[in-house]
DNA sequence: GGGCGCAGAATATGATCAAATTTCTGACTG
DNA sequence: CAGTCAGAAATTTGATCATATTCTGCGCCC
């Protein structure tokens, strides 16, 4: 009964040069992280929501090990929290985690941000500005998908810069953990009061002034994690 | 019936290693990430060494489910790292990564230690006396393996007091990292010279004082990463 | 010296086993 | 007589394994 859509997903393919040789490159355990990543990340998998393995093998056409390998690399990276049971879902914020999670990211991101502008050069500023204006274009037109997205790929490219991979790769776990909430975040207030201190972040790079970056950066985080902690607060109290 | 050889570890059932079969309760991934994080974090898996996934099958009596399970957690955790194939391998630290884990460490550790001093009691107070004692045994009889056991267990310990779970687990990963160097380290200038701040910080500790325990802690922390790089820089200089 | 298999190892799949949650039944109590 | 709770069967889901497939590395032959 459970046994049949199985054989639809990839035909008899007679010539096994053509696609193939086009996209080998894709180890499948590596395709199904980055999809539950980007979906923990931007929302559409809501906190408290349990994971279901076999759900996500039917659901992403993947077999059952890649799925597995995924998982365990999002719970150790704390995206997903594995419950007493042996069932994993993504973890609901509370404000003691909350104040955890600010406290590494202030200690983090504005370093990160101080030693970009070290090594930041114009192909850098180009590229982080024409992520801005679409985050303001996202902004603007109420896209909160857009905005999560561009808002990650705006600090992510920032702290590649940095050419600090520990500091960078334990940033973008952090970011895993908050991640959903901020979309919750959105559904409340929507994208009128987002904070955006990009531009003063942006102009800091180019100056190459790097304490005044640092500080932008700072006051970034401090503006988001007031929205969310506000969200947070909201919740509780409804509860 | 097509099971043939996976029945011999299991035969030897009335003798002495098979509390496996007594007690079911360790789920085997589980199992077999314990012992590699040791592995990696007691220097028996040496740096640059390479981890092939059959040869752990064998030698820990596993499944390959589990063995690939635990690699990709440990992976995730910066234990191990995917060299461009196929292959994981325990990574060799340099001295710009070093910067990072120390600039971590001493934004991380210290605050715990302060946290640490808020919710700590009179039982844990004795349990690090307890483990610091036989730390202090283990250096004067030399026993490196001891030592960086008990070490790794009293921070460990106060790391778990100071309830603040996303920082603990941020500094638990970066013990993976530097671990295997501090068994280089010891291997080179034996167990004489090593740092021991912990009496100042159990001094702390005792009178309440957090400012004190996050300076100990600071010093503690500098004084082996002192020896690391030291360690680290006679390398590179004799490559 | 370079291309071509060949061995070995890693990835991926489906099947099988075990555990846990759910559901259904039945009895007991108010 | 009805409602509720305990307990057991059943279904769902996670864990493990054996096997097939694919890819990498290396030696060999041209």
């Amino acid at each position: 009964m459970p046994m049949m859509n199985a054989s639809l997903k990839k035909e008899a393919s007679a010539t096994s040069t053509d696609r193939q040789s086009l996209l080998p490159k894709t180890p499948a355990h590596q395709a199904v992280y980055t999809k539950m990543r980007d979906a923990v990340l931007f929302g559409d998998l809501a906190p408290g929501q349990p994971i279901t393995i076999q759900g996500l093998t039917t659901m992403l056409n993947a077999g059952m090990t890649p799925v597995r390998e995924a998982i365990r690399k999002l719970t150790a990276e704390g995206a997903l929290e594995m419950q007493g049971n042996r069932r994993a879902s993504v973890p609901v914020l509370d404000l003691h985690t909350l104040e955890q999670l600010e406290f590494m990211r202030l200690n983090l991101e504005p370093e990160l941000a101080f030693r970009a502008t070290s090594h930041i050069s114009d192909g850098h500023i180009a590229q982080l500005t024409q992520i801005d204006d679409n985050l303001n274009n996202a902004i603007a037109a109420g896209d909160i998908s857009g905005y999560l997205r561009l808002n990650h790929a705006f600090h992510t490219t920032l702290y590649a810069i940095a050419q600090a991979p520990i500091l960078a790769q334990s940033a973008g776990a952090l970011w895993l953990r908050f991640g959903p909430s901020l979309r919750v975040v959105c559904g409340r207030f929507g994208t009128s009061n987002l904070p955006d201190k990009h531009a003063e972040l942006l102009d800091a790079l180019k100056q190459g002034n790097a304490e005044a970056a640092r500080a932008a950066t700072a006051e970034d985080i401090l503006q988001g994690m007031i929205q969310v902690r506000a969200a947070l607060s909201e919740d509780a109290a409804a509860r």
